[in-house]
DNA sequence: CCTTGACTTGGAGTTAACTCCAGGTGCTAT
DNA sequence: ATAGCACCTGGAGTTAACTCCAAGTCAAGG
């Protein structure tokens, strides 16, 4: 597959995928005899994982750190187990701070919404 | 309140709470006879809402946007329960983007507890 | 009176994560 | 064979949200 197609597959844009070559978070992709990225199945699936991590805020840091584990083999399985472990915390932190954010939003949503019928209300008044 | 207390209550920096009034995020802040800012208890429960929804990636520039309406007053509530709603679904929408990411998470942290023990055994079989 | 420490300002610097660009190469269709 | 297009590279630019800094002011304590 190259470039444009991984692009458009995965939703992420060439730029970002040579971005992400030139810092260590994807392998240096094959190329073909012209000197074009060819990305195989795992390199495919490398990027949906990124993907999935990097929409909910993980760092890239992190995962760069995580992918050189996995390349140096077997050995590192629980470091690796570790890091998923931590950023695992992380992860449920935020959802309950977003938790309480939605609350206070519901909260003064629900104060609006009364507001603006009070407020509508009073309209009648006035028009009769 | 001086600017260090607020800073210490509400775990916002000197820095940042200066930086929000100058980019209009908080009103301009009543100043004592030596030119110090004096925060008021709506001014503090400003930063306390600002923290809240900064937290969970709301941008600034959306807050300002909503503040600004609100000093224009009453008539404006509409729009400001718009903005609020809006905010309220991208929010739902990033929770359920977690939620995936968490069960990924937790599906490797799984695969790799698994791989451990496998690992584990085959040692104590060596040893044997 | 002098030092200390918290405050002030305007402006510059930092960080993460892209995003864009200029200049160059190489296949492909007319 | 030449025009066009997708690709390449190294490097510069952008954005959001801080964060830091130098130079200055002021009240209080020794």
């Amino acid at each position: 597959m190259k470039i444009s197609e991984v692009s458009e597959q995965c939703d992420v844009s060439p730029d970002t995928l040579r971005y992400y070559e030139r810092i260590g978070l994807l392998p240096p992709i094959n190329r073909n005899s012209g000197g074009i990225r060819e990305y195989g199945d795992l390199d495919i699936r490398r990027v949906e994982f990124i993907k999935c991590m990097r929409s909910v805020g993980l760092p890239i840091e992190v995962l760069i750190e995580y992918f050189k584990l996995v390349q140096q083999g077997d050995q590192t399985m629980e470091a690796r187990k570790q890091i998923l472990i931590e950023q695992r915390a992380q992860l449920i932190t935020k959802m309950e701070e977003m938790h309480k954010t939605l609350d206070l939003l519901d909260y003064k949503i629900n104060v609006y919404e009364k507001a603006v019928l009070k407020a509508e209300n009073e309209m009648v008044l006035i028009e009769d």
